[in-house]
DNA sequence: TGCGGATATTCTGCATACAGAGCACAGAAT
DNA sequence: ATTCTGTGCTCTGTATGCAGAATATCCGCA
């Protein structure tokens, strides 16, 4: 695809490092969003073959990629029969959510003690985005700038193995919340625990900010609940 | 190497699951050992064709035993120049061993509620069996010993996610405690600290084992700190 | 008609082959 | 002497081929 790389290199000055990334990472990337959106259904097996003509690749790479993404916990490697969408329980999904809470909760009281001020308020500039969108009712975009808001927030912590485990998860996850479209009032109450957790992050109160964090979750796993 | 499967299949009763694992998974458990025991030094790149030689198989499942441990945060694939052995700074010691430490508390928790007497027996029974490695210095036993209790309390709170993250963090830093050989009064301090998680385990105290869970990972971060 | 077993087919697991990228070394020009 | 460039080699990335396991199909038989 890219394999004609542009070698003109006349800019000696910012040195912008030419994206470049393998087919491996693309097949991920691309099953990884098949995934979230459903085109791969939990508990499908997938077929290596089909899967290679549709996205135009031989089967080295993909299996690559299928042992990438087991690694990720969204696929399943059955011996012998190959990869399977992995589906969750009503537990696995409780299990995740805790998980998630826990890191997150540490990831704000850590991004209170070192992050800048200006990775706050970028964070609080996302939030007023969301708060824009919300007031619209803007779902995807919403639902969007809500995960960029949750990864900022670890990423702010400045945590890289912190990072990597939440990413792991909230991608398991991210298939369930996108299905999950709560009604009006669940997303008003939403809303408004991110509102406290702007609050607490304006004022760099950590304890108050893994309060809020921590009953998102609680809350959020309730309102996901009736939905499976 | 062990590609004649035996299939003779006499015994139809308690249906035991036949070992079988794929050369991948082989390949995958040899080369996180040879990680952590140091024969992969971090840092070191790492030739596949000559690993292939050494462990005797192709390089297909080696390359897809690479993505999983890369995956797993052991190894870091650099484009076109293969694996390199993830090596850790101060920072990402540190880093990793806050997350296992929110991670196990959270554990900890969890498994003064649902974990049932006799998986709790199965701790301190391991507990009680690492005391007596102690008191006669018994090194590796003991070092093996309490990495099995801290895996175990993870195990114990029934929770997949949390085990895997936790198992893949843990396996990160096998090799920094692996060398990292503390003097006598540092050890007697972490075996204290495992009295008393051992005690608040068997009160099924969750507040005050998730307390010495995180005084343990502290002050162990500080015992490490200087070896590095 | 229902069931068991042999056979055929499909698909995974592994090995090998080939092409391109990166890198080192050497030679030439300044 | 130093730097730049060209050439060759090594190693990774990808494709393809082959063998075995798992499954589906179909026929015979009760």
């Amino acid at each position: 695809m890219s394999s004609s790389t542009v070698t003109v290199e006349t800019t000696p000055a910012p040195a912008l490092p030419i994206a470049r990334q393998s087919l491996h990472d693309q097949v991920v990337t691309r099953l990884r969003d098949m995934v979230t959106d459903g085109r791969l259904a939990p508990g499908q097996r997938v077929n290596e073959v089909a899967l290679c003509a549709g996205l135009g690749v031989s089967r080295t790479p993909l299996r690559e990629a299928l042992k990438t993404l087991a690694g990720e916990g969204l696929l399943e490697l059955v011996p012998s029969r190959g990869a399977v969408v992995r589906s969750f329980t009503d537990k696995d999904v409780a299990d995740c959510m805790m998980v998630l809470k826990a890191l997150e909760q540490l990831a704000g009281r850590l991004l209170c003690q070192v992050a800048s001020d200006a990775a706050i308020a970028g964070l609080l500039a996302l939030h007023a985005e969301m708060q824009a969108r919300y007031a619209v009712r803007d779902r995807l975009p919403y639902f969007k700038l809500n995960q960029a808001i949750h990864s900022g927030i670890v990423a702010a912590a400045d945590n890289a193995p912190l990072l990597r485990a939440h990413e792991a998860l909230q991608a398991q996850m991210k298939r369930i919340r996108f299905i999950g479209h709560e009604g009006p009032e669940k997303w008003a109450a939403a809303m408004a625990e991110h509102e406290e957790m702007a609050a607490a992050l304006a004022k760099r109160d950590g304890e108050a900010l893994a309060e809020v964090i921590g009953r998102h979750h609680d809350r959020g796993l309730a309102r996901i609940r009736d939905v499976i």
